[in-house]
DNA sequence: CGAGATTACTCTAGTGCCCAACCAATGACA
DNA sequence: TGTCATTGGTTGGGCACTAGAGTAATCTCG
């Protein structure tokens, strides 16, 4: 029996059909699909970890954001612009959390527009316990060294800085 | 009047908080912080190019995979495995596709259970427009030298490697 | 002060993807 | 050869998030 043919990584075997058919931009788009699949496997790991706790991983950001906001309080638009999703989505957040006694509205004492996000005593729980089970699972990121973490968050920096996403 | 204070990239203000409340792992906090941004930013440019023609990122992919296959031709199932998304997906993909003319849905010759997925002319001219907006757009990577790129595709590839979407 | 632009939030509708259940065909093996 | 697990694909339902429009409050600037 042959021995089994090693089956190539998805994003070489992309890269070099990519250039052999002569398409442009081999070298980005295998950067990119690197990005996804990256992306995708962490947020699994990532996701599952949250899971137990009912929160998807969207919420668990929201939670996390107040939890180290001063009084745990933002408004809502603040977290939309933060966290880069809808304002939508944060409505909808929002009253889920509401509902389970995680966050409480409350108007800005100022501003009669915008209403703020309170994490509660039970959120505040929530998110902690969440958090440990998450650091457990290195956020997705479970098996890099330190060092890879370093470089990864370096390279990533560049993608965010040629992008816009980074403030100047 | 005071000089606006810089406001801070967001992943770097995350992670002062974090070490300041004394939670754990927060150098892969923040890596993964980054890469959920710079995805989301990257994934914003790479959409918006295929946008105009009617596809969606996934479907782009799944074409993609397609015009690199030995004849156009691809198993569902394999679609499936190799762009790590779920069966239900490639199946509602390839309705629209058949509805546009795209693909086409073939028997497997030898295999009753499975069916296979042709691209069409149409599905082929698609692609190739479409490749040539998402190319001009850098698949979302627009303005990083090729080194930056090399860098990142080496950084992901740890996270690949560490999280198992790598063979071997 | 007052008209128009802007900001903040919410509602309804829609998209993209996944989950669980299902049937048909195949493969493994006693 | 017959049984049972596995694989391949589809269906209906559901979740997370977005899109676009609507209302209310605030800001800007003549």
């Amino acid at each position: 029996m042959p021995p089994r043919e090693p089956e190539p990584d998805p994003v070489e075997w992309v890269r070099e059909r990519w250039e052999e058919q002569g398409l442009p931009e081999a070298g980005r788009f295998a950067a990119a699909a690197s990005l996804m699949r990256a992306h995708a496997v962490a947020i699994q790991g990532f996701e599952a970890a949250l899971r137990p706790h009912g929160i998807s991983r969207t919420a668990y950001l929201v939670l996390v954001t107040l939890q180290l906001s001063p009084g745990g309080a933002r408004r809502l638009s603040y977290l939309s612009r933060y966290l880069m999703v809808h304002q939508t989505t944060i409505t909808q957040l929002v009253d889920q959390f509401e509902q389970r006694g995680l966050v409480t509205r409350q108007p800005h004492p100022t501003d009669r527009r915008t209403t703020l996000a309170v994490l509660t005593k039970d959120g505040r729980a929530l998110v902690k316990r969440a958090t440990k089970d998450a650091a457990a699972a290195g956020f997705g990121l479970d098996g890099l060294s330190d060092d890879e973490v370093s470089a990864l968050t370096g390279s990533l920096r560049d993608v965010r800085r040629a992008t816009g996403d980074l403030p100047e």
